[in-house]
DNA sequence: GCTTCACATCAACTTTATTTGATATGACCA
DNA sequence: TGGTCATATCAAATAAAGTTGATGTGAAGC
């Protein structure tokens, strides 16, 4: 089973791989499919596809299929949900803040 | 050398680990001291200083002294930066879109 | 100064993620 | 149908992250 804790981290792990944040840049100025991204980077086709993966399951990264061509760009679902998830789980709540620590 | 993409990953990295988001989620209920979060969750002393390191380098969680003790607490200036850098990371440019790409 | 307590750091180990080359799949074209 | 192209998947190797127990450090009390 997958706890929430698992599926959260999944958004956010599409952005803690450098060449990860790299592809997201390049798709910042448009769709690209996947043969211009292996030859404006320093990757390999197999390395490639697996990152795409990893940033399509976050959501980030949405991707189409034209004939044998598969094209990538920004999801803009996909960083909502990633905006508001960060929000809302690095966001106080108001409970009764009761500081039971050993120490005071 | 650092580069950019492996700072702004470091942000991110605190996100993608369910113990960290563990931590995180006790810390939405108020300022925590290590010694709770130990007994709190299923995690050893040393390990537990090991997350708090790396959400702290994220920004996300900042720490503070008190004699022997480690306060811990969400970063409102982090959680802020953290916020902005995403929205700025996944959001589209508005560039000359020229799809140069090889199969169109 | 010595001891204790809370926490950080280290080193060895385990687990997970990434890379790389080889192979599989599925679309398209002759 | 057979070949080629684009990409996905696999398996082996490497690298990075997380865990664990032992040791170091600095604050506080005696």
């Amino acid at each position: 089973m997958e706890t929430i804790h698992q599926n959260n981290a999944r958004v956010f792990k599409a952005l803690c791989d450098e060449k990860r944040l790299e592809i997201i840049e390049r798709l910042r100025s448009g769709e690209k499919c996947a043969c211009v991204l292996i030859e404006q980077m320093n990757i390999g086709q197999s390395g490639l596809s697996y990152h795409m993966k990893v940033l399509c399951d976050s959501g980030i990264v949405q991707s189409r299929q034209e004939g044998k061509w598969t094209h990538y760009k920004l999801s803009e679902s996909g960083r909502d949900y990633a905006v508001e998830l960060l929000k809302e789980l690095t966001t106080p709540v108001a409970e009764a803040e009761t500081q039971d620590c050993c120490c005071n």
